[in-house]
DNA sequence: TAGATTGTTAATCGATTAACAATC
DNA sequence: TAGATTGTTAATCGATTAACAATC
């Protein structure tokens, strides 16, 4: 399958969460724009979408949600778990490592770092918790893909190269520092530029 | 003015920041190109940013970077600060009030709330966690601008409609429901979908 | 049948990048 | 002067939306 446009899976993500929960309530069938209703979205866009994951509706009866479901797993997830790691276990670590373990999700989280011995040794979750000085050792015993930066701005550069080479395939920096990153996806999320952003909108001059 | 892209908008908030530290050592004066390299972004799109603001730099000496802090400052900062309230004060909520304690910026955070009575009425970094059952009140007598969602997701589009009932003007909501709002700018940051994300390009077949 | 719906191509929109004139 | 840099327009790219054919 050809590599799909980065908001076509942030949606197929979407798409997936809210027909999950329709197939609890016993839904079989859903029509392109009832899923858009639900997401905000045209529903055309939601057609395109599907049409780019090769997935077929039946003409006047939607699309059936079990099978858009398991196509959608196909397509996004892999055979196997990904496996996390978050370094950096403050209050955010903390947020994600509540996220991963509330949501039902094709992430494994596998391992916690951080450098404050208080934490280093402890269980959170059912995950222990490591020294910073171990991430080459534990990121390669485990294999762990993909790793979410949520510690000091300062050391995010440099921990994310010993990410890198340790073999992580995907990185999020939640860290303000903006990283240079070779041989590996990286996403950046900028709390501060996004918080200045909404504010900027904000403006009283913007209102329609 | 005329409105400036979301892109661009962030970006400013970035250049913002670093150019902010290399005042401190005292560089005056800087080129496009080095803006760019600290960001990891092309030469042309710094200058075509500082042209949307009218920034107009020296040629071969750079913009100065004083002045362009100041400029951007007037442009993304109101004229009195922002003012900020985080509705759901657990793991995430107090990551953000530590970014907004720690980081200089123009918003100012003025209320918590929480429905916990055990919070409720605590004081954190000088900010007073109140019951959601005040949010009108105190939205109101606050001025409030802007408000972070990070409340269990079933009550998000409920409290959001109250918020800007109230006045609020910007949300940004953490929480993975979708919301739908009128009359108010709103982000969405879904972090479920972002780490779907990272993981579909963290695949091996993409590699390059 | 008429109306509703899927599926797909073409047009548009927003953002980035290429090209290049101006000039110190 | 030649080379480096700013400033700006035009071209390109990626994503969304409009238009519409197909069909139940």
């Amino acid at each position: 399958m050809e590599i799909l446009p980065e908001r076509t899976v942030e949606r197929l993500s979407h798409y997936r969460r809210v027909l999950s929960k329709l197939l609890e309530i016993n839904k079989e069938y859903i029509y392109s724009h009832e899923i858009a209703k639900l997401l905000h979205i045209t529903p055309v866009q939601v057609r395109r979408d599907l049409m780019l994951i090769g997935h077929s509706g039946t003409l006047r009866k939607g699309y059936r949600i079990r099978e858009l479901i398991s196509l959608i797993g196909t397509i996004i997830d892999n055979p196997e778990k990904y496996k996390v790691a978050i370094v950096g276990f403050g209050k955010l670590g903390h947020a994600l490592l509540n996220y991963l373990t509330e949501n039902e999700s094709n992430l494994h989280l596998v391992a916690l770092f951080d450098t404050n011995p208080e934490k280093i040794g402890t269980t959170n979750n059912n995950v222990i918790c490591y020294s910073v000085d171990r991430i080459p050792e534990i990121i390669k015993r485990y294999k762990i893909d993909m790793a979410l930066l949520t510690l000091p701005p300062q050391f995010a550069q440099l921990t994310a190269n010993q990410l890198v080479e340790s073999g992580v395939k995907g990185i999020i920096n939640y860290t303000s520092s903006i990283l240079s990153i070779e041989g590996a996806f990286l996403e950046q999320y900028d709390m501060i530029a996004s918080l200045e952003k909404v504010a900027y909108f904000t403006k009283p001059e913007f209102y329609l």
